[in-house]
DNA sequence: TATATTTATTAGGCAAGACTAATTTTTCAC
DNA sequence: GTGAAAAATTAGTCTTGCCTAATAAATATA
């Protein structure tokens, strides 16, 4: 069992080392969680300790197994309470997170696997990061952008990166939400407005701007 | 904004007062709260200061009205994420508390009113105990027994007394939930059996031991 | 290579919240 | 009303997780 920072630690590490830093050192931690390096090494230390991790000031700090198996948890349990908050509780994109933030660290056993089948298994969190599934796989991050698909290509849209109230409004207007199908049909050369088809609805133009806040996925 | 421990302290206050204590003592308190009686005079004395409640050794502790309201909260968010758990995770009736020890302290100011919402308006928890409403208004508690209803009357079960697989199955056979509707046939003077009949179906017979352990309500 | 700068680590403290071991107050029984 | 028992309080510690300041080590630069 670990305490609530044990777990902001890990998480914090996870995601230094997702985002693709090579060496994971005790100030990038300091920065990611916000506090003094000095604090990072007393908690490495007791991670060590744990065998959660490893540190050698060559190589930085690696998880171990079991550290990076806790992480991915977190991260899971995170990822689909977004989605809970967003789709169940009618939460907005940018409320989301930090509710997460608290209900991430809520534990039992079975907790996130019941909570994924009840979500009907989402593949993405509202801001378009995967979901780690039940046995730890985590799917590509797809970041596509609308705009990035070819003129006959189509996808469904998993989050957005605007999350001002006048995109979101838009969206609605638009009746597009997450899982909404799209299809491109033309991509105007001139400004580089997009037209796209919505499910089996009409045709629309939208800008460019739009289509590039727009994360999709396929 | 409360600590995770100043908010088990009001809440455990708050339910000693629900209880009928009439005069709350850190003896009391420490005794809910598995604790020492020292470490609950330092915490009083924060509350104090803080204004969450009043102490004098003579009437013991009262919480104000503030504490009061962020005791109600809590157990509403606690409830209200019991009933979560229960019917749209599918745990069981014991597993639900513990974790819900956990979700009620989860914070946003829309939460409880949500969730609430989510969950269409819910009077009840798993346990009969009633959710306190939005405005602090807590219902009366009702745990009434199948077995006191009156023959020709009738009721919804609110909650299960006994939380044992097997009573939990024989309710699953008999296809009896919460909130399903029981009308009181007849009641058997020579065992205490008492014949019921469940919403528009046939009617049954039940002993008096389950008749016992069913939590029901008008 | 020697120096300057950045990074890591150690040492010493602090606040929260708990504990144990006195000590003082209250309460109860006689 | 007095002594015994129970309850409340105080004093002093401990652990966790953080902090600052000082020192040591590593890296970068001239």
């Amino acid at each position: 069992m670990q305490t609530l920072s044990e777990e902001n630690y890990l998480k914090a590490i996870y995601n230094l080392d997702k985002q693709g830093l090579k060496k994971i050192t005790p100030t990038a931690i300091s920065e990611a969680l916000n506090n003094n390096p000095a604090s990072v090494v007393d908690m490495l230390r007791k991670l060590v300790e744990k065998k959660l991790l490893q540190y050698e000031k060559s190589k930085g700090v690696k998880l171990t197994e079991k550290g990076r198996n806790i992480a991915i948890l977190i991260v899971r349990k995170h990822r689909l309470w977004e989605v809970f908050l967003l789709e169940k509780l009618g939460y907005g994109w940018e409320e989301v997170h930090e509710m997460a933030e608290q209900l991430e660290h809520v534990q039992h056993a079975e907790l996130a696997d019941r909570l994924d089948k009840f979500l009907g298994f989402p593949e993405y969190d509202p801001h378009g990061d995967p979901i780690p599934k039940a046995n730890g796989e985590t799917a590509v991050t797809y970041k596509t952008v609308l705009a990035e698909i070819p003129e006959g290509g189509s996808c469904r849209v998993v989050a957005v990166k605007d999350t001002s109230p006048a995109f979101l409004q838009y969206l609605k207007k638009l009746d597009i939400g997450i899982g909404t199908k799209i299809t491109m049909i033309e991509k105007i050369p001139f400004d580089s407005s997009v037209i796209i088809k919505l499910g089996k609805s009409n045709t629309t133009t939208v800008s460019r701007v739009f289509a590039e806040n727009l994360v999709v996925h396929e």
